[in-house]
DNA sequence: AAGGAATGGTACCGATCGGTCCCCAGGGGA
DNA sequence: TCCCCTGGGGACCGATCGGTACCATTCCTT
């Protein structure tokens, strides 16, 4: 029965801050939902900002873990990978109570770039770049160092416009896009080459 | 001596709401920062929220102003218009005290989206989509339709992305991305069948 | 069976929240 | 001159904020 008050009050924590915002939500409200006492919770965190920390490391794994599971389950080749999380992508703003990205409105309410939480939306995104890199080398992208950045660009941008428009559809237009940018190299100049090679019949 | 405290109040209220985030805000802060009393303050606005809501109108105008005239300032060719859109994003994110898009982060906070604050957001963005596809128009490109809210999602990918990284890199980077989006038709499949045509001699 | 750590409940703390009400000074129009 | 509107200042409201202290209970360990 130990650790179930810190589980309980994590959960409780996770779908309030989620669902309404951190600053909206009060600890009374994290305590009634949990049903623990006001002194557990203290015992348990230093403070509502050490619990909204804990909150987004845990959610950080949870999420990562989920892609990651996801993306495999699709069972396609390594080469189609990178496009396959944006196929995740449309999944997850399709699933119920869809809200945002966690860790983008985290860093928002924060509002400061100095606070603890700051630095985990910046460890998560970091994270999530990694896993991206990780994709676009397994699918022999010799360019994955510039193009990973792009990919969370536009993941990050389908996140945030699919909360304005309210659909999922901002996931298969940031799909659109990244496949027309692993249709070709990264640089336009390079595409602009291989057109002319092609022409001049190989050229060089 | 009639208007000006209206206009302190939200000259005020829109530095304090964007450098601190709404709720971190204070009705009090506002009245000191703007040396108004309090009752004035009711007297000009129903409540903290329609103050909000006419910061953000206020903002919208402004922002789309300024957006306007930057781009003009340039003076490139239509053509190449829709590309200069990123340069002067780049502009706006080196802006100091830089800390992402006001809407987004009003719309974040706000967190129901059927707050009227939700709806002076897309309202917002819908503008900016408008403005933005008619210099896809004016740069002749028959596919403004759906490229326009692919360089949205662009726009506001950088826009996120920047606060996070804390530099404007994030700007050029969209900026490449839409390059390269408008340096061939937005239809990959069409891609393939130019350069098909390419190789077979233009054969149908 | 005894001890002790962890629990849920609650009273309480000072501070701040958004909002109402009253007072008085100033200043322009009748 | 009088009047009235808008101005700022501030007392005050109930509610809630994050956080502390104390309580009796419960459950596990020894």
């Amino acid at each position: 029965m130990a650790v179930q008050a810190r589980e309980r009050l994590l959960d409780a924590a996770e779908k309030l801050f989620y669902d309404q915002g951190i600053r909206a939500v009060g600890v009374e409200r994290i305590l009634t939902e949990s049903a623990v006492g006001r002194a557990s919770f203290y015992r348990h965190f230093a403070s509502k900002d050490a619990l909204v920390v804990e909150v987004l490391t845990r959610t950080d794994q949870r999420w990562r873990a989920w892609l990651r599971a996801t993306i495999e389950s699709y069972g396609v080749p390594a080469a189609e990978r990178p496009v396959a999380l944006f196929d995740a992508l449309g999944e997850w703003l399709d699933g119920a109570g869809y809200r945002g990205c966690a860790f983008i409105n985290a860093m928002i309410e924060a509002a400061d770039s100095d606070s603890p939480i700051h630095g985990v939306v910046v460890a998560h995104k970091d994270a999530v770049t990694d896993y991206v890199q990780q994709l676009l080398v397994a699918a022999g992208r010799e360019d994955h160092a510039t193009l990973a950045p792009e990919l969370m660009l536009l993941i990050e941008g389908a996140l945030v416009t699919s909360v304005r428009e309210g659909s999922s559809e901002a996931a298969t237009r940031a799909g659109r896009i990244a496949r027309m940018l692993l249709a070709r190299p990264s640089d336009p100049r390079d595409a602009v080459r291989r057109r002319l090679r092609v022409v001049t019949g190989g050229m060089r």
